[in-house]
RNA sequence: GGCCCUGUAGCUCAGCUGGAUAGAGCAACAGCCUUCUAAGCUGUGGGCCGAACGUUCGAAUCGUUUCAGGGUCACCA
């Protein structure tokens, strides 16, 4: 049992011989700003002091008399009525063993008890290449992902594929279009609404490539399936080289073929009414702004229909619980869905639907807008080339998913040394160097008598918050805080560093006890960079 | 106009399920390399936490109002 346990156990205790049963979720321990204040506190007798009607700083009092608790060095009350606790040196140097002992594992929680998640992010039409929005969201899911796996939640990655709609029917044209273009006939036009980007010129050069002229008398519905497939073949590339992975593609065709839109449209059909010839469901009914139509007036549906489907089919297949990552533009969507949803019979409050806020991208202090049908998007694979997936990937998850994000090209390729990414790596750096060098010759001891300075324990205490933060960063679905606290951890490493010599031939045994400090920072450096999917690299 | 996000140090932002004295990086200034990576460390200055009112023993954090910026409101997806 953890120390917290330990002393959320007394505490529960006690209050309980003082006449008063609580729950151990309502003491909440919490790590005090200032030096002298304790390395836990809790603020249990302020908010028990009502219930007592007694003053806190006496309740305080009665409930640390005769407190002994093991690892537990001095309890102190302060302040408004705070119970401050002074952790053992003993207790708080155990940890290294600990986590040298885990390795990976370390800081791995069960918070998530093994419920079955599935986590759906990206999802961009297969009509082009990924532009910074998607990256964005690319980033957040991949390391949500990742953050909820180590929670103990049983997470399933999944891309909805739509490839079917109006969308692809502009892909469709498009695309024949420019292959006729490429065989120099120039009788079709893209359509005005259709795709004028480069993506889909280098689309119809490949098809000439592989076809010469053969394709001519295709028909559109060839050329929509050669999009799709041409299309969601660079997303898959450029995913894999920003080190994002998927568990699960799902298209909507195939939900579209296999009758499932149909199915829940008879479901809904209580919730519908017919208006200027199309079918609306009435989603104003849980709060909506108006009600939406899901058969259009020419009888094909709206984009909402087999979306429901799909959600619907998520539920069907098991999940527990669903999460959707959307951009901001997509705010509207949440209260249709989830009204639809309870129309089905589901539980709306299952589903998550966290958006991510928009990124603006700056260059020589101009913002470039990114429209993926201008033809003039900056894409992701573009501007992880010019910056490094790194530097990338730990950018988009440095704030919080519901804030905006400037990213300024030039200051990020600038950045240098000033570039919090290189902060971190470098003290894996640091660390590894020191193992790959003394490991050998002073072995590793994790007894941790013998580490006493302030920045030897202050660095195990900031080990020791590291399961804490997974299951913050998991409930709040924010791997920023994971950021945070890589970064926290990598400045106390530098400050280690900087203060405490490892190497020292004339002090065998020190040496091989802050050599042990060394690995197990390095083992929670490592897995808290790749839970963020940034690279821990031995040497800079 | 409805809805969503955001206003904290000169700049970029943490902190927000209420707690003790307001945090970091950058920029500015002053120090620290005979010894494991100075891509580092230490120190100084810098704040009416957008504004007002309310709830509370206690508010940057919660509520209402208000001001400012961004986004979004299709029979597109």
């Amino acid at each position: 049992m953890n120390i917290e346990q330990n002393i959320k156990n007394s505490i529960a205790l006690k209050v309980s011989s003082l006449g008063q049963e609580i729950n151990l979720n309502d003491i909440v321990l919490e790590r005090p700003k200032y030096e002298g204040q304790g390395d836990l506190s809790t603020n249990i007798a302020m908010k028990l002091a009502k219930v007592f009607h007694k003053a806190p700083v006496v309740l305080a009092k009665e409930i640390i008399s005769d407190l002994n608790i093991e690892g537990v060095d001095k309890i102190e009350i302060a302040g408004p009525g705070f119970i401050n606790f002074f952790i053992s040196k003993n207790q708080i140097t155990s940890l290294i063993k600990t986590i040298i002992e885990q390795g990976k594992n370390y800081g791995s929680t069960t918070l998530g008890k093994n419920e079955k998640v599935l986590l759906e992010y990206v999802s961009a039409n297969p009509t082009g290449a990924l532009h910074l929005g998607h990256a964005r969201g690319a980033a957040i899911g991949d390391c949500l992902s990742r953050i909820l796996k180590k929670a103990g939640y049983d997470v399933t990655r999944e891309y909805y594929v739509n490839d079917a709609g109006s969308q692809v029917d502009n892909l469709g044209l498009s695309l024949k279009a420019r292959y006729f273009q490429e065989l120099g006939d120039n009788s079709l036009d893209v359509p005005e609404n259709g795709y004028h980007g480069e993506d889909v010129i280098n689309f119809a050069k490949i098809l000439v490539e592989e076809g010469k002229d053969s394709y001519k008398n295709e028909n559109l519905e060839f050329f929509k399936k050669r999009g799709v497939e041409l299309a969601l073949e660079n997303i898959k590339k450029d995913l894999r080289e920003f080190r994002v992975e998927f568990d699960v593609f799902t298209s909507e065709k195939a939900i579209r073929n296999q009758g499932k839109v149909e199915k829940v449209l008879e479901e809904l059909k209580p919730y519908c009414y017919q208006e200027d010839g199309a079918l609306f469901l009435k989603t104003t009914q849980d709060g909506d702004d108006k009600d939406r139509v899901i058969i259009k007036k020419d009888g094909s549906y709206t984009y909402l229909l087999p979306d429901i489907a799909y959600h619907k089919d998520k539920f069907d297949r098991g999940y527990q619980r669903l999460i959707d990552l959307f951009g901001a533009d997509h705010h509207g969507y949440i209260a249709r869905i989830k009204s639809s949803m309870k129309s089905l019979g589901e539980n709306p409050d299952k589903l998550d639907i966290e958006l991510v806020q928009m990124v603006r991208l700056f260059k020589d202090g101009k913002e470039y807008k990114m429209s993926k049908r201008t033809g003039n998007a900056i894409s992701m694979k573009e501007l992880c080339e010019e910056v490094g997936v790194d530097g990338v990937r730990f950018f988009f998850v440095s704030r919080a998913s519901s804030q905006h994000l400037d990213f300024d090209i030039d200051l990020a390729k600038t950045m240098g040394t000033s570039n919090p990414v290189y902060y971190c790596q470098y003290a894996n750096a640091r660390l590894y160097t020191m193992l790959e060098i003394g490991q050998a010759q002073y072995g590793l001891n994790s007894q941790g008598n013998l580490l006493v300075e302030k920045s030897e324990l202050d660095l195990i205490k900031k080990l020791s918050e590291f399961s804490e933060i997974i299951n913050e960063s998991a409930l709040t679905l924010a791997p920023s805080k994971i950021t945070i606290y890589v970064r926290e951890l990598a400045a106390k490493i530098n400050d280690f560093y900087t203060n405490c010599r490892v190497l020292d031939s004339t002090n065998v045994e020190l040496s091989s006890q802050r050599l042990a400090l060394c690995k197990a920072s390095q083992i929670v450096l490592e897995e808290g960079l790749s839970l963020i999917g940034v690279s821990a690299p031995q040497h800079m």
